[in-house]
DNA sequence: AGTGCGTTTGTAGAATTACACAAACGCACT
DNA sequence: AGTGCGTTTGTGTAATTCTACAAACGCACT
């Protein structure tokens, strides 16, 4: 087993790409090395001939680390302590996912992480020595990491100017878009759908950071671009092709949103997609698809709060073309008008009663629960309300009819 | 107590008006006397000094005789006896409508029904000499009908050349039209809609005389207008000041639809109305929806065969829009489709089983009636349904999207 | 304070609906 | 003929909803 003089730095040479420098340290550390860039894809491992865990070889073969390795890092509170930490940090052995004893250090510039550096312990485990010279690696990749962050975000730069492009119908046709994403030697993935996030606050460069890194670990969508504006983020992601799970898009901002809030406190995060389409030129009619979910969202949180897609707004996709229709008709629902009239001299709730029925699917209890009335006096504001709006709550027309107008209603 | 002999006819001079025949009448009967024309509007009355019966004092005050009693004239089955007989028929006194014992004849000529001539029988009931006499009175009556026929025929010419510019919109501007149904000394009669009745078979003239009957008898609603193509009636009707009644007109279409068929063997007709407005202007829109109805009427018989107005539409008002809106997205229900295809897979009935479903409100019971089926064997199919199509019933907004979009693939 | 009206809550039995399970059927496939 | 799958029907029980009725409450009006 060699042994480095802990006042020589071994790393102190250049290296002319990632491969030697990983090579070098496991040379030095004697044991299996994996460089890895902040967002976890695969950046160079070393070719030890010795054992390797399951972590290792997955994240080899898909060059990057799976996501359930990374969700798991997270809720073991490993990545944020790596973050944090500017020592090599030890890793025990987390089963479930193959994960061996291994120690661990991020890669740190003074703009934020830039990568980490795996070193598995198979037999033995690192010295305090050898945990110094692992920081003196991790020095050495930072300078070779920084270059590449450079180029990497050039690149980026010019994604975005074709994303928006797209997006704004600026480029109509299949194949020029097409023509123009090759150019970029990008993946072609479709069928697509463009999903956007709106928050609350602005986006900081720290929090587009935890964007970025979000964007790129997820492993249930490919995501193809990504811009961000002062309050949004829009995506074009597309399903991939292991997963034929028509929600995979859903899921992903489902996950996108928790993640967002548990991982770095970013909060009051609102998602939404368009639908998936297989062609680029209607990667902008997803657009605003999308769109029409946020605006929808923002209007009727409690109704379709736990909506993403346009495709599951249902009845809420037509309220736009419904209330023009209304307006054209000249229309206003004679029963709720005298609903409302009744309302305002009883001072009852009928309105409000009579539409938390129907948002309950005409189930009494769920409906009481949710008014805080017992459910005698739900049935008995019914009865009221069909002797008074002279309507029969067992017609299904009838009641879509009154459920849309009293949705309509809210929306002026 | 005059006698006039039989050989000679009391009533061959000529009278300068109807008022002094019926006088003429009353005073060789010794009764009084009431001539109205073939649709029960008052023509002349006796003022013959005795009693006279209720039935006979509405009639006068209304100048019409009132539809309760043209219902049960027609329910004993007096009018059609009335319209059969060469000679006076004796009607026995109906208590609940005020009507006495009386004779009556109808005034007939080649053409048809002219009119009818009632006599009261208050202290004493009419000889056979009487009865001959009074079938005299009804051909001088005749001769002075025919004159007035004629004039009232060119009249209503006017009238329907009026109407149809208005219905086409020819005529615009509400003042405008308002004037010119002035000049035709019509009553105003404010807010109208547009009522439309279908015909399966050609509109014969015999029918026409039916409609026509049927239209000035009827007391529910105030005809402005009426017209008559091959297979259509429209009318323009109005609500008396007094029914406040809303469902007025919803009710003259039923009683005309269901009148003309067990009065005059006419059935297979279709109505609808378009709202009610208070201008003249938009009764061109009233036409509009009237036909908006009977054409969804005509594609959904089950879902609004018992519906007639445009606001009883409920949401099949918006199919039209729904429709288009649809296909500019062009939207898909994923949900349908793979039941469809399912269906056609397997040879089941699913998709047929959600619409009743839903038709039925959701009602297990009713539905599994509708259906021919066990209510398990519907559980069953909906346990299935949910798992296929990746649904949730207890939603209203999925259910409402699932019945609309059922209906809209009816449409295509 | 009393009265009347509309509203709310409670109780209890009847009616419906939900659910689990077993049996049998039809049909395609071998 | 046997096997397996999906479907249909029947049974029994638990859960829920409907219904009617009684009691009490809040509030305006007198």
């Amino acid at each position: 087993m060699n042994h480095y003089p802990l006042n020589k730095d071994p790393f102190k040479e250049t290296f002319g790409s990632l491969e030697n420098l990983v090579d070098k340290i496991s040379d030095v550390l004697q044991c299996p090395v994996t460089i890895e860039d902040a967002n976890h894809r695969l950046l160079a491992y070393s070719s030890h001939e010795g054992q390797s865990d399951k972590a290792r070889v997955d994240t080899i073969i898909a060059r990057r680390v799976p996501e359930k390795v990374i969700n798991s890092l997270w809720r073991a509170g490993i990545i944020p302590k790596l973050n944090q930490s500017n020592d090599p940090v030890r890793i025990s052995e987390i089963n479930d996912i193959g994960l061996g004893d291994r120690v661990a250090t991020a890669i740190v510039s003074k703009n934020g992480i830039l990568g980490y550096i795996w070193v598995l312990e198979i037999d033995k485990r690192l010295s305090e020595e050898q945990f110094s010279l692992l920081k003196q690696a991790a020095q050495t990749a930072k300078n070779q990491l920084l270059q590449v962050q450079v180029r990497k975000k050039k690149k980026q730069e010019g994604h975005q100017e074709l994303f928006w492009q797209i997006l704004t119908g600026h480029l109509k046709s299949h194949e020029e878009i097409k023509e123009k994403i090759e150019q970029f030697g990008l993946p072609p993935s479709l069928p697509a759908s463009v999903i956007i996030f709106q928050f609350k606050d602005e986006i900081t460069p720290k929090i587009e950071s935890h964007i970025s890194y979000m964007v790129t670990t997820t492993q249930q969508l490919r995501i193809t671009f990504f811009v961000i504006s002062r309050h949004e983020l829009i995506l074009l992601g597309s399903p991939l092709q292991g997963s034929e799970d028509k929600s995979a898009t859903v899921n992903f901002i489902e996950d996108f949103i928790s993640q967002m809030g548990k991982r770095f406190k970013v909060n009051n995060i609102q998602g939404a997609c368009g639908s998936s389409y297989d062609t680029y030129e209607k990667v902008e009619k997803s657009y605003h698809e999308a769109i029409t979910v946020l605006n929808i969202k923002n209007q009727f949180p409690q109704e379709v709060g736990d909506t993403y897609s346009y495709q599951q707004l249902g009845i809420y996709r037509y309220l736009e073309v419904l209330l023009k229709k209304k307006q054209e008709d000249g229309y206003e629902n004679a029963t709720l008008k005298k609903l409302g009239e009744y309302d305002g001299i009883n001072k009852t709730q009928l309105l409000e009663t009579l539409e938390i029925y129907l948002n309950n699917d005409s189930n009494v209890n769920d409906a009481a629960k949710e008014l805080h009335i017992h459910t005698n006096t739900l049935i008995y504001r019914l009865k009221r309300i069909v002797e008074i709006a002279d309507i029969d709550l067992k017609n299904p027309n009838q009641k879509m009819t009154l459920y849309l107008d009293i949705k309509l209603n809210k929306l002026i």
